[in-house]
RNA sequence: GGUCUCGUAGCUCAAUGGAUAGAGCACCUGCCUUCUAAGCAGGCGGCUACAGGUUCGACCCCUGUCGGGAUCACCA
């Protein structure tokens, strides 16, 4: 059945080529829902045709709506206020609606589109366990393919793990000095966790050796002869330790030959480098795990990072990029507002933007995507700029369809989260301190006490899931999120437990219908349809073109925002109307049916943003 | 300094250029003897950072100012 806002529009552009002879495109009829204080469902903006109606706005809307009326089968009435002409909907119109919406098991969902999309997200190094920041954009990431999915793509989801370079250099380096043999297995520890203790207890180290050195007299004769009048010792340490690091640290040293070691192949490194990343990734498995997010194929930076040479030969061939006098490779945005960038050193080695043009291509000879979301946060903006303006030069051809799906970083009340300072907010910790809210307020509830322990834990962490999930994705990505560790994250008001709560009084009185066998047949007689029930058809019927919009927009906060509005529709609903004992049989059978649908519709929604739906909580 | 971005209630966030800018949290008041009160209803709280402009109409678009953030590496 048709869309009766796209009804309304074509009927719209009809009405005033009729009436004034100007041509109108049905798209651009602006048709908004009706504030609750007027009278109809749907209101056309007239204010546009005023100028050939050549009359009042009031008077045009008259015109208008009298044609409307008598053209479109759907519609009972219409009144004018202020330039706004509100149009009400049969009953006949929403009942056959809210039957087709029922008979389709796949409402919202969009037929294949021929798009086959690749989002990559998440994208950890391998030297630390997942934090907070990590968690916006794995949620981002989900999400994002989800929707694309919903709107008819077909998607694969991948991330590339950082899992080389001085960083898990650093881990292994600190773990052979300073471990004693010792291993996630003996500790009892999540592998991620060790190895992200191992490097945290490295820089500590570090840093103790650099305090010694400082008091040296090589060190002392170096701030007499460096420091720059203005700087206090301190300051000059400061801004040196980088140097020092690189030249006169023992565990500088370290680290380097372990990189070169590494780069080398040999066997003992690669060993260790092996064994300590299987650690890692056996930790984030589990993070990952409990997340509910699950990837299609996994790049590794070790088999990337010496990619994108044959693309520097390709461009220089394009004449995209030209050589300098030293060799190094370059290519001239400054007709797009850039610099010149470089794309290859002189001595014939990658940065970091070859490796992604080699990535880039390398991905679409492994799958044919069309378009690709990279979720990565705003510090990169620019790099993703210069990336997308060079591959649209190369005329790759998957250029066209690349998008940087960009989200602000999550922060502390005191700014940003700093490792060294330890306020970095742990993926599992939290996980886990969610968990034990939920379980909390759960026992105190006591609407559980009939299931197993295994199902009332596996409600519960849906529960503790849905408040962390919603809680992000709620926020339009590109904002940044200040996350209060002291406030933790709410379980009442404008939260995925609440959304959950909606579905789960629906779905007690599913059962109800399942157990009693109730007919819902009689709801097709039902008239006199309450402000309440209108409310709820008029978010279910909204929900297809949401999925599209949200999914052409890049941006889940759609979603948990629509589902928020539809779960709040529904608790009033159920607060103000009778349904299981409502005055008629077709009163009740049409509330049973707008229940399931809406429950329907919230847990599909909810998917979209990874959100699971518990039966009861 | 250049570029990008954000600025909405005490706090966290909404609002395809449309009607009186909405929610939640916090604080106050009511509502469980009828389908689960993680709920509902009400109160308090706003010169949408500021100044101009475009428009019938601006939180939204344009210009400028102020404030926060990011970025401008032969680092990744």
């Amino acid at each position: 059945m048709s869309n009766i806002i796209i009804n309304i529009q074509k009927a719209v552009a009809e009405a005033v080529f009729q009436c004034y002879g100007e041509q109108t495109e049905p798209a651009k009829v602006q048709v908004n829902p009706t504030p609750s204080d007027f009278t109809g469902d749907y209101s056309v903006v007239i204010f546009p045709f005023v100028k050939v109606s050549k009359k009042s706005p009031d008077a045009t809307a008259q015109e208008i709506g009298t044609i409307l009326v008598e053209t479109v089968p759907e519609l009972k009435a219409f009144n004018v206020i202020k330039g706004f002409l509100n149009l009400e909907i049969s009953d006949a119109y929403w009942n056959a609606f809210l039957h087709a919406a029922l008979a389709n098991p796949t409402y919202g969902r969009h037929p294949k589109n021929g798009h086959k999309v690749m989002v990559e997200f998440s994208s950890p190094n391998t030297n630390k366990p997942l934090h907070l920041g990590h968690v916006r954009n794995i949620l981002l990431g989900w999400s994002c393919a989800q929707l694309q999915e919903a709107a008819g793509s077909e998607v694969v989801k991948v991330q590339i793990i950082n899992d080389r370079g001085v960083a898990i250099c650093k881990s292994m380096v600190s773990w052979k000095r300073y471990s004693n043999g010792n291993t996630p297995e003996t500790l009892g520890q999540k592998g991620d966790h060790f190895v992200g203790d191992a490097y945290v207890l490295f820089d500590g180290k570090v840093k103790e050796e650099y305090e010694q050195w400082q008091q040296t007299e090589a060190a002392q004769q170096f701030f007499q002869e460096k420091h720059k009048p203005t700087q206090t010792e301190k300051d000059f340490f400061k801004d040196y330790k980088n140097k020092w690091f690189n030249e006169f640290s023992e565990l500088g040293t370290d680290v380097r030959e372990m990189l070169l070691l590494w780069e080398q192949g040999d066997p003992e490194t690669m060993d260790l480098w092996r064994k300590m990343n299987g650690w890692v990734y056996s930790g984030f498995d589990k993070t990952y795990h409990d997340l509910g997010v699950s990837f299609d194929k996994l790049y590794y930076e070790s088999n990337t990072y010496l990619l994108g040479k044959d693309i520097v030969e390709d461009g220089l061939k394009k004449a995209v990029f030209f050589k300098k006098e030293d060799g190094s490779v370059w290519v001239d945005l400054t007709d797009a507002g850039h610099d010149e960038k470089v794309v290859l050193r002189a001595d014939g080695t990658s940065v970091y933007i070859t490796q992604d043009l080699g990535t880039a291509r390398m991905r679409y000879e492994d799958f044919g995507c069309d378009r690709v979301v990279y979720v990565v946060a705003d510090e990169q903006n620019y790099h993703f700029q210069v990336l997308f303006e060079v591959l649209k030069r190369l005329e790759e051809p998957y250029a066209a369809g690349l998008h940087h799906l960009s989200y602000g970083l999550v922060e502390l009340p005191t700014g940003r989260m700093k490792t060294r300072e330890g306020t970095v907010v742990d993926a599992d910790e939290l996980m886990e301190e969610l968990i034990n809210i939920a379980t909390a307020q759960s026992v105190e509830r006591g609407e559980l006490d009939a299931l197993s322990a295994e199902e009332r834990r596996e409600t519960v962490r849906k529960v503790a899931m849905g408040a962390l999930k919603f809680f992000i994705i709620k926020v339009h990505p590109k904002k940044r999120m200040i996350f209060n560790p002291e406030e933790t994250v709410d379980l009442q008001g404008q939260t995925g437990p609440y959304i959950q709560f909606s579905y789960v009084r629906i779905n007690s009185l599913m059962q109800r219908v399942a157990k009693e066998q109730v007919d819902l047949g009689a709801a097709a007689a039902y008239h006199d349809i309450q402000p309440q029930e209108k409310e709820l058809l008029r978010a279910l019927h909204d929900y297809p073109a949401l999925v599209l919009h949200a999914a052409k927009e890049y941006d889940p906060s759609l979603i948990a925002n629509y589902c928020y509005a539809l779960a709040k529709a529904y608790h009033k609903f159920w607060h103000d109307l009778s349904v299981f004992n409502a005055d008629t049989p077709e009163a009740r059978a049409f509330r049973l049916q707008l229940s399931s649908s809406t429950g329907r519709v919230l847990k599909s929604a909810m998917q979209l943003i990874g959100i699971e739906m518990p039966e009861k909580m």
